[in-house]
RNA sequence: CGCGGGGUGGAGCAGUCUGGUAGCUCGUCAGGCUCAUAACCUGAAGGUCACGUGGUUCAAAUCCCGUCCCCGCAACCA
C-alpha cells in the first residue's frame, strides 16, 4: 500500500527584509507543525517553501542597498534560510521564484493560457518617470493629497485621510524612488488574465469548500466572486522578473503575483531536479487524485490563492493539482498595533531567536495562533505562558519525577508492583485527551490542539499529586515503583506529543530517557500499552532543567526595547 | 450606504452554523502538599455575553433589525 501523499506549502515570504513574528505565525510555523505532525502520522509529506523575489519592492530595496537586484536576492535568500533553520522549520525544500525551473513552468502556463484564449491585450495609461527611466506603480508615487493636504500621500491612496486616489490627483507628484518630479502619463500595453471567463468554473470549485475551509478563507474568496471578477493585469513594465514570452512584450516582465504562486510548482521542480532519479515533481502537481494539497497563508494572501492562482491553473486546461484545504490565518498584532515590515515595527525573527530559544516562540505562537480572529502579542502574555505552561507544568513535572526516582530507585526505570485502578483511570483519561489532541492537529485547529496538549501535561502532575509517591515510598516501595514508572513513561509520551510543536525540547526529553530521537512515530497504541513500554531497569540521564523563567524585569526591559522602531535592517 | 473579521468576568480566548441554567487558560483570594525550578494539586470570588431594557420565541451570547466601536483589506503593495 502506498502512503498517502501530502503536499504542504507555506505562502512564500517576500525577499525584501526578514520576516517578523506575524509572518512566522501566519504561514511558516503552522505549516511546519502540520508537516511534522503528518510525517509522524506516516504520511508521504512534501513540504515546500521559498523566497518570492520579483517585483518593484526588491528592485527598490536593492537600489537602496546599492547592489544589483540579483545579488540582493542571493544575499537575502541566504538570510531567510538561516532564520528558518534557527526556527527549526523542516522544509523538504526552500527554493526561490527567480529560478530557471520557475521560468520554465511560468512559460508553460502562460503559453497555455494564451493558446486557450484566456489572455487579452489592453493599453493602459501609466505614470512614467523620465529620470528613473521606468514606469512607476501607483504606490511608488508620492505627493500632496488634494483632499486633506497630507504631503506624503501615495498614488493609490492617502494614508492620512484614507481616500482612494489616482496618481494624477496628487499635487507635486514625485517618484518615491528618486524623488524626481519629472513624471508624465504614457500609454503602455499589457496582458490581462480574463478572470471573467473563468468565473463560473471557479465558483463551482469553490462551492465544494464551503463547510470545510476556515471562515476567514472561504468568506474572502466568496466576497471576490460576489463582487464579480475583472480581467487582471499579469505583466509589468519592469526589468526584474521573467520577460514576457510574447512578441511585442519582450521589454516587460510577468507580475510578481503571477509567477509567485507558480513558484510552488517551480520550487518543487527545483527539488526534483536535484535528484531526478528519485524525485518527480509531476507526481505532486499533475496527478491530482494521488495528492492531498494543503496551503497555509495569512488572510492578505487569500484572494490570490482562491481566485487568481486557481484560475490561472484552470485556464491551462491541464490537470493541475488545486488546493484541497486552505488554512488562512488572521493577524498577530503587536501591542495592539500591527507588525510592519516597511515601518520596522514589532519583533523580527532574527531578533526573536536571539532573545529566546525557538521552542519558546513556537509554543507561544501556536498556542495563540490568530485562527478565528486577530490575536495580540505582548511580552507580558508571552512570559506568563512560557513560565506557567512550559516551565511550571511541563518542565517541573519532568524534573520532579526524575529526581524523585533517582533518590529512591537510582537513575533507572524502577522495578516492582503492577498497575492498579488509578493507573487504569489515568489510561482512560489520557486516551481521551490524546485522541482530542490528535484530532485537533489533523483538523489544524492549533489553539485547541495546544489546549489539549497542555491538559495532558497537567494530567501528569495530577496523577503525581493524587498518588503522593513521596509518602508511599516510605511504606510501600512496590507501589511507589509503579507510580514513578508510569510517570517516566509519561515523559516519553509528552516528548512524542510535543515533537511537532517543540522539536528541540522533544529531543532533549528523549535524550534524558536515553531514547532514539529520529523518525518518531505518533502514538498508535492505547495508553495501557503505551505507558508500560519502557523496560524495567532502563537507565535515564541526570535531569537538567529544560526551561527557565522569564523574570518581570526581563519583561519590562523587552517591552521598552521593542517599543521603538528597529533601527535598520 | 465599499468589503470582510471581531466586540463574552482584570487579561487572552471558546461557545454563535444546529436557540434551552455562560466555559477554558492566565491573574486574584483561600486551602492542601512539601517529591520538584517558591514549583504542584484543590476550592472560591468575579460576566445581565458592545449598545438599543429593539423584534421573533415558552426560551436568545446564539436567529432578525438598527446603532456604535476596534482590526484588516479595497484588485498597480508581498
Amino acid at each position: 500500500m502506498n502512503k498517502q501523499k501530502y503536499l504542504i506549502t507555506s505562502a512564500l515570504p517576500y525577499i525584501n527584509g526578514l520576516p517578523h513574528l506575524g509572518h512566522m505565525v501566519g504561514c511558516l510555523l503552522p505549516s511546519d507543525v502540520y508537516a511534522r505532525f503528518m510525517r509522524m502520522q506516516g504520511a508521504d509529506v512534501l513540504y515546500i517553501c521559498g523566497t518570492d523575489e520579483h517585483g518593484t519592492a526588491s528592485e527598490v530595496a536593492a537600489l537602496k542597498a546599492g547592489v544589483p537586484v540579483q545579488q540582493y536576492c542571493d544575499e537575502f535568500h541566504e538570510k531567510h534560510k538561516k532564520t528558518y533553520a534557527d526556527f527549526n522549520l523542516s522544509f523538504d525544500y526552500l527554493g526561490r521564484t527567480s529560478t530557471e525551473q520557475n521560468k520554465e513552468i511560468t512559460y508553460r502556463i502562460s503559453s497555455k493560457l494564451m493558446e486557450n484564449g484566456y489572455i487579452e491585450e489592453k493599453t493602459i495609461k501609466q505614470i512614467f518617470s523620465v529620470d528613473d527611466n521606468q514606469f512607476l506603480a501607483d504606490r511608488y508615487i508620492t505627493g500632496t493629497c488634494p483632499y486633506c493636504g497630507y504631503d506624503k500621500a501615495r498614488g493609490d491612496q492617502c494614508e492620512n485621510c484614507t481616500k482612494v486616489l489616482d496618481p494624477t490627483d496628487l499635487i507635486n507628484a514625485r517618484s518615491t524612488i528618486s524623488g524626481s518630479t519629472n513624471l508624465e502619463v504614457r500609454e503602455t500595453k499589457h496582458l490581462f488574465l480574463k478572470l471573467t471567463a473563468l468565473q463560473s468554473e471557479l465558483k463551482k470549485w469553490l462551492e465544494t469548500k464551503e463547510f470545510t475551509w476556515p471562515e476567514v478563507a472561504y468568506s474572502i474568496a466568496q466576497k471576490w466572486l460576489n463582487e464579480g471578477l475583472q480581467p487582471r493585469c499579469i505583466t509589468r513594465d519592469l526589468k526584474w522578473g521573467f520577460p514576457v514570452n510574447k512578441p511585442g512584450f519582450e521589454n516587460k516582465v510577468f507580475y510578481v503575483w503571477f509567477d509567485a504562486p507558480i513558484g510552488y510548482i517551480g520550487i518543487t521542480k527545483q527539488w526534483s531536479d536535484e535528484k531526478p532519479t528519485e524525485r518527480n515533481w509531476e507526481d505532486w502537481w499533475l496527478k491530482p487524485d494521488d495528492v492531498h494539497y494543503v496551503e497555509f497563508m495569512g488572510k492578505d494572501n487569500v484572494p490570490y490563492h482562491t481566485i487568481t492562482f486557481p484560475a490561472t491553473l484552470m485556464g491551462t486546461g491541464e490537470n493541475w493539482k488545486l488546493v484541497d484545504y486552505l488554512k488562512g490565518m488572521s493577524y498577530l498584532t503587536f501591542n495592539g498595533g500591527k507588525f510592519s515590515k516597511s515601518e520596522q515595527i514589532g519583533i523580527f525573527c532574527d531578533q526573536a531567536i536571539e532573545e529566546f530559544p525557538a521552542d519558546y516562540w513556537r509554543y507561544w505562537l501556536m498556542a495563540n495562533a490568530p485562527e478565528s480572529s486577530d490575536s495580540s502579542f505582548t511580552f507580558e502574555g508571552f512570559a506568563n505562558t512560557i513560565n506557567k505552561d512550559l516551565n511550571d507544568v511541563l518542565g517541573n513535572f519532568i524534573n520532579r519525577v526524575l529526581k524523585m526516582t533517582t533518590s529512591n530507585f537510582g537513575q533507572q526505570v524502577p522495578d516492582g508492583g503492577v498497575a492498579g485502578d488509578d493507573e487504569e483511570a489515568l489510561y482512560t483519561r489520557l486516551d481521551e485527551l490524546v485522541g482530542d489532541y490528535t484530532s485537533y492537529m489533523k483538523e489544524m485547529e492549533f489553539r485547541k490542539a495546544l489546549g489539549s496538549l497542555r491538559e495532558i501535561w497537567v494530567e501528569g502532575n495530577n496523577y503525581i499529586a493524587r498518588n503522593e509517591p513521596w509518602k508511599v515510598v516510605k511504606v510501600d516501595k512496590d507501589r511507589a515503583a509503579v507510580i514513578l514508572r508510569t510517570a517516566i513513561n509519561m515523559i516519553r509520551l509528552f516528548a512524542i506529543l510535543s515533537a511537532p510543536i517543540m522539536p528541540d525540547t522533544s529531543k532533549k526529553m528523549l535524550q534524558l530517557l536515553n531514547l532514539p530521537t529520529d523518525n518518531l512515530l505518533w502514538v498508535g497504541a492505547s495508553m495501557s500499552e503505551f505507558l508500560t513500554l519502557l523496560e524495567i531497569g532502563h537507565a535515564f540521564n541526570t535531569p537538567e532543567l529544560l526551561f527557565s523563567k522569564i523574570t518581570p524585569e526581563r519583561v519590562e526591559e523587552l517591552s521598552i526595547r521593542y517599543k521603538e522602531k528597529k533601527e535598520n535592517e
